[in-house]
DNA sequence: CATGAATGAGAGTTCATTCAT
DNA sequence: GATGAATGAACTCTCATTCAT
């Protein structure tokens, strides 16, 4: 039950984000009064917290198995490919976790938050164990991940917000794979 | 008059967002009533497209004066600059150009859209000269400027919905700027 | 249309107590939309607020008249005759101001209370002229002030409350005026 | 058990008066489940029927210890002392008792009616026994009676419902105290 | 051109209450 | 005897919108 209103809610808050969904549309969704999602949540912001929290389970369980990958260029590389595949089969987690606006003040001391943190870290280590190991010229570990995450966040969230109408959908996804081969290379030369 | 309403709208949306926005509020920072805003704008979507295209001018401006630089590589750096200097001071605006949810259907046969598209267009025309000049090795142009493009889009909006918040304001600005450096650098070795 | 509003609300807050009474209440006796108070009030509490202060300016009015009467004592005992006469006949409004139970915190900063404490002082100070001219044994100004207005403000509130059924319709007025005698007589051997 | 769940709404009760408090919480305050009380009380009204039983018992059992003072004068002072002592010490079941609105008619054939006119006649017998041994010069024992009871409730109602604000809190009981012993010497000299 | 007055719908939230288990 | 799950109605309040004037 818990789980079938956070179904919904997901849904809906990703169709229309934080504010554009209504404790009453989610009721309504899964044929419940208003009422019974206060049995299960203390108010809209904790649901959207339990929420982003399982997106951001899922993130981890979609990218924290490169863990196994010894190399630490390779790990890189499959964790980029694997972020960005992330986002594109779940758009509505990505949006979730990384674009919709919502009470963030809060959100800080929240579960999730360190969980997103804890990938997040492991993502800067492995960008540190290419620079220990020599893999770039430069050693400024934090601006390198932070470009390449800049690099990778861009291209989902162009995506998942729709700012590619321009292109046909079979370009987008051509795009997208030719522009990761890209960065890559260009990361190589770092 | 026409122009107070949207200029009092932009200022309401750089403070609360869309969402916070109501057409009550916008008719008291103008100090009329409501109902005046029905005789210049059908509703309120209405309003918001025309902002929208309001905030693609005001980008325009911001960025086309690089058109008169001649050496398309000093062209293009300067174009990235102050793409990311316009999200950097105008955060609503580039929100509503690149982020807000809209109606998308829309959107596509609106003024704005056109108006963006031209300075997109603009954009890769400068990194074709670029690739004309051989100023890179790879003649890509689609690619590259993608790639550059989602670099720019992925620094501006994990910046605007506050998804940097593990780093300190200083941290901020000095990632965004060793960021730019490093991904002009790693574009010269394209 | 302010006042049918304060019409309607003050026979809703007499009969159920602020709680008791919700706005929808209130839109619903005068057959409006529950919107519509909100023009004319900002919240629930300086509808309140303005009741009260009615209620304030009535008693005012019921009240100074006596400020006319030159002997402080015959002053006195006509002022405490109106005071239970104004409970008497407008319990809605004492209720209002000596009973109710209301956000208490803000309403020392508002009007009422100030017109309240005005009406409090000429009584005060009508004791004090009485103290002055040795009317009275005793000196205690505030004592004695306070111990008449208790007597008042029991019979008064004894009535409003509904606290006298064990006494015939008819017994209750010859009680009250009996004890407003008896109170009397009393001060005057203070 | 019936007696637990009385408990707890009555502390409740003297925290955030009536209107304040729902079955829920109650139910929270014992850890039992709101259904539960439903098993005791038919409804919220039952429940509070039951409440002013248990305050009109509380009532008796603080004033008639006073029953066992011979000297009628001695035993009224002392009951008048006790009585307005019961109303400071338990504002929330004085409120009840004697200010709170509720369903009238359903009260007098409440028990708790009974009771509390038990408490009265004691209080008004007594009264009478003063006159019967010449206590007073006046014979009439029911406004001598009334004319106290307003007194004291009149006091204790002023404080129940906070209005006495423009005395600070020290003030107020310095004002109990001396106007309880000025209504005495006026008693005296009736 | 502009407004004042009004509304119906809807927001988040809490409530007293029921009832199958 | 007690509960967990649920509801429908109510709450205060805000909103986009309309329309006679």
């Amino acid at each position: 039950m818990r789980q079938r209103i956070l179904d919904a809610a997901l849904q809906l808050f990703r169709e229309r984000g934080y504010d554009g969904v209504s404790i009453r549309n989610i009721a309504e969704a899964i044929e419940y009064s208003p009422g019974t999602i206060y049995l299960y949540f203390k108010d809209k912001s904790e649901l959207f917290f339990a929420l982003q929290f399982e997106a951001a389970a899922l993130k981890r369980d979609h990218l924290m198995p490169v863990a196994g990958i010894e190399d630490p260029w390779e790990r890189l590389v499959e964790f980029g490919r694997r972020y960005i595949d992330f986002g594109m089969k779940h758009p509505d987690m990505y949006d979730l976790l990384f674009i919709t606006r919502a009470p963030m003040e809060y959100i800080e001391n929240q579960d999730c938050w360190q969980l997103g943190l804890a990938t997040h870290s492991f993502f800067v280590e492995t960008v540190q164990a290419c620079v220990d190991q020599r893999y770039f010229k430069s050693i400024d570990t934090e601006t390198i991940a932070y470009t390449l995450w800049c690099h990778a966040h861009g291209m989902v969230s162009l995506f998942v917000r729709e700012r590619m109408r321009m292109y046909s959908e079979e370009k987008r996804e051509e795009l997208a794979q030719k522009s990761f081969a890209m960065i890559v290379k260009m990361a190589e030369s770092l």
